[in-house]
DNA sequence: CTTTCGCGGTGATGACCATCACACCCGCCG
DNA sequence: CGGCGGGTGTGATGGTCATCACCGCGAAAG
């Protein structure tokens, strides 16, 4: 308790910085049925009130780091973080990118095996942590928050075989990288739709190099699938903003 | 009750015909300890006795085919059975490889969401199955099963983010399938060691198109990195069962 | 016994892409 | 202002591997 006193005007501190409005209470967090893990029960949703530890964290923070001990698992409130792995030799491959509600860590603690992945936030980020023992009671507690994780851990599934399905049966680059166009457009920032043409607008706060880890394939050749999207006229890039022209030669890149 | 009277004869016939143990009671498999799901609460495999349908597969049956709506799930007591999926042009690519005591079609049945693998036994089989909505009341009704399948869907998550570092880290086909031979020779069969030279004898039951389809390659090229493999004489290849001759210099072309 | 079929071996060819190398742009900071 | 660093565009080159084509083998089937 004493601790939260103090916590807390760090926290709006940071939040403020950060231009964040900051969730405290789980309770009344107005998003929380729309998310993947937090909409809970009455009676849990208090005890993670209690357990948990609020903390905002700049673009760039290292929640965990593949290979170390699970040291618990964090809720993500808001903002996003990238999730990946690397291998000797210093490359690395994006597993995923996860959303606002979900649970991070989760394979780590539940098996009690070293982190699978390293999770770096990728915009200015809200999340719970909630120790390892303390999440283990949780869960032992409220069999609601055990069907929830089963739902994370699917969750993750999906992403991971998708993840596999474009690395294993993909053709070629430019197919993985219109795909990945694709998925992002189910999610377009249609802010004004100025004009009213077909035009899709996205938001992608990806560089070249990190769309190249997603892909499994080098900077360059995504540099040079892009220049060709553009150059045909399918694509069009301003800075982070993207436009979808024309959607349908992107699909019919994409045969899987 | 009078179908369980019908149904024995009918599998144990089957169990004979595939020179097979049948398991037909869980409370008293000698087994189940030492596997990921079955070890379960004594009250939980009494209802799991109650609800189940033991049935006997033989080799090349398919349990479940990708993007059908989930009807329940298998847990696996004997035998193996392969996951995969296949891309619109009919390339396909092994998921993973599931051995006894795993629960198969778990995601869709928790997510209910069609299956994302297709299933296929390796080996005349034996497996459970449990329709997804008694499935789901058992789950709600024990919390230890809904422990056992977050313990399942990890399993399945490292499998799928092993299978990711494969396709998208290493270099070459060699590395990749000199891992693959590595990781089997984990598990290797030991029966006599004849001679007490250095060899791991292994067992191989996957042909050269199924290995291809695990490292994400063409049957082809496979064929030719176990040809070079053999004439380096780091491995020697009779029939199904290998012998691992030069492990270190396997290992050294892993760099991940 | 012959046929068929699934599996494995191998050569030739060319596409695709990783890699190296360098140039450019832009925001930042001393 | 100049330098620096992160992100990006682009050419040249060579290696890896998919693909096609064909062969041989052995087991099962007729």
């Amino acid at each position: 308790m004493i601790k939260k006193v103090v916590v807390v005007p760090r926290e709006l501190l940071m939040a403020m910085a950060y231009n964040l409005h900051i969730i405290e209470n789980c309770l009344k967090c107005t998003f929380r049925e729309h998310r993947l893990f937090c909409d809970l029960s009455h009676d849990a949703l208090g005890k993670l009130q209690a357990i948990k530890a609020t903390s905002v964290y700049p673009k760039g923070t290292l929640l965990c780091l593949e290979g170390q001990p699970p040291r618990g698992i964090y809720i993500l409130c808001t903002g996003r973080a990238k999730l990946s792995t690397t291998s000797a030799e210093g490359k690395s491959i994006i597993l995923r990118i996860a959303d606002p509600g979900e649970v991070l860590g989760l394979t780590a603690a539940v098996s009690n095996t070293p982190y699978e992945a390293t999770i770096e936030t990728m915009e200015p980020s809200q999340a719970n942590f909630i120790s390892q023992s303390e999440f283990v009671h949780f869960l032992q507690e409220f069999p609601d928050v055990g069907m929830k994780v089963a739902q994370q851990l699917t969750h993750n599934c999906k992403c991971a075989y998708s993840e596999i399905r474009s690395l294993g049966l993909s053709n070629s680059v430019p197919e993985k990288i219109a795909k990945l166009i694709l998925v992002w457009a189910e999610h377009p920032l249609d802010l004004h739709r100025q004009g009213g043409n077909g035009d899709i607008p996205i938001r992608v706060t990806l560089t070249q190099e990190e769309i190249a880890q997603f892909v499994g394939t080098s900077r360059e050749t995504v540099s040079r699938v892009l220049g060709d999207f553009r150059r045909k006229g399918w694509l069009k890039i301003k800075g982070a903003t993207w436009n979808i022209v024309n959607k349908k030669a992107l699909e019919h890149l994409v045969t899987t």
